[in-house]
DNA sequence: CAACTCGGTGGGAAAAAGTGGGAATGCGTG
DNA sequence: CACGCATTCCCACTTTTTCCCACCGAGTTG
């Protein structure tokens, strides 16, 4: 699975190397071939491999066409979702609208999430995480499957 | 299980020598593999060796998406989670966003916490042990896990 | 007391990864 | 049909990372 963070570039025409200890497992598992979309509470952008996409967008197409919320949801992923290949040199093209979305510059963050990834604007990415630490600091309440987590 | 409190110095590259004393245990337990990610609460690093954090990474994993205090942790735990290895001399090599994040100069502290260490800049680590120990002074409430605590 | 061993430290060379740009190809358009 | 724009593919350069070896100092032993 995916972890950690990473200081990612992406140059004058919007390619962003990925680092290499990812590219291996990304091959095996879908043979190069991922799917970016946009996150629905913050600008970033979030990136799969294609059969944990699909898995995904199957979740999200079983869900009530006629809640709002759902529809909402299924608009903004389903919506957004673009076809992405690794290519020769290990490199994903971000297209204009997706990069427009995140407000992403030259230095980006590139955040291993388990079965996804997601990029962040780098300036975007510092900012968010000095303010969750200080969120966490003031002990807010915890959500019930929280309380018992030791780790 | 991993105790005490080691001086540690950090080298140029980031390196660090693991004490001898932990790298038998280390090698037989993980073949070498440890994990660094960040602390929530304070300015260190935590560092599993691989079996332990794929525990905590599964429960991490488990949280509900959708909820923004899981996402939070998730993000912070999962996404600086790095893989670090015992090189031939027994060092591991800290990454630049981690020796950033818990502000390490060159002199640090290890600290053993049972199935984990503990990585602290040695001046942060000296404050904010000073600190703890005016806190406790004061006696303040304890939750009712610790009332019935013998030490 | 000298020699050896072990843990810690530093640095240099080889390898790999990241980066940029140019040529070729394809597509849409006038 | 030809032109221009955009995308893709590929190559080459630069920087970073990794691996390996040598040195230093303290503690131990013959």
């Amino acid at each position: 699975m995916f972890r950690g963070a990473n200081k990612v570039t992406l140059d004058s025409k919007g390619r962003l190397a990925m680092p290499t200890r990812y590219r291996e497992r990304i091959v095996e598992r879908s043979n190069g071939r991922l799917i970016a979309t946009v996150d629905r509470a913050d600008r970033c952008l979030l990136i799969y491999p294609l059969p944990e996409w699909e898995e995904i967008e199957l979740k999200l197409r079983r869900l009530p066409t006629l809640n709002p919320v759902a529809r909402r949801l299924q608009r903004l992923m389903i919506g957004h979702a673009t076809d992405l290949e690794l290519d020769t040199s290990g490199r994903i093209l971000i297209p204009p609208s997706l990069r427009e979305y995140a407000t992403l510059s030259r230095t980006a963050m590139l955040i291993g999430q388990g079965n996804r990834f997601e990029l962040w604007d780098e300036a975007l990415w510092n900012d968010s995480r000095e303010q969750w630490l200080k969120v966490d600091e003031t002990a807010e309440e915890l959500p019930p499957e929280l309380e018992s987590l030791s780790l």
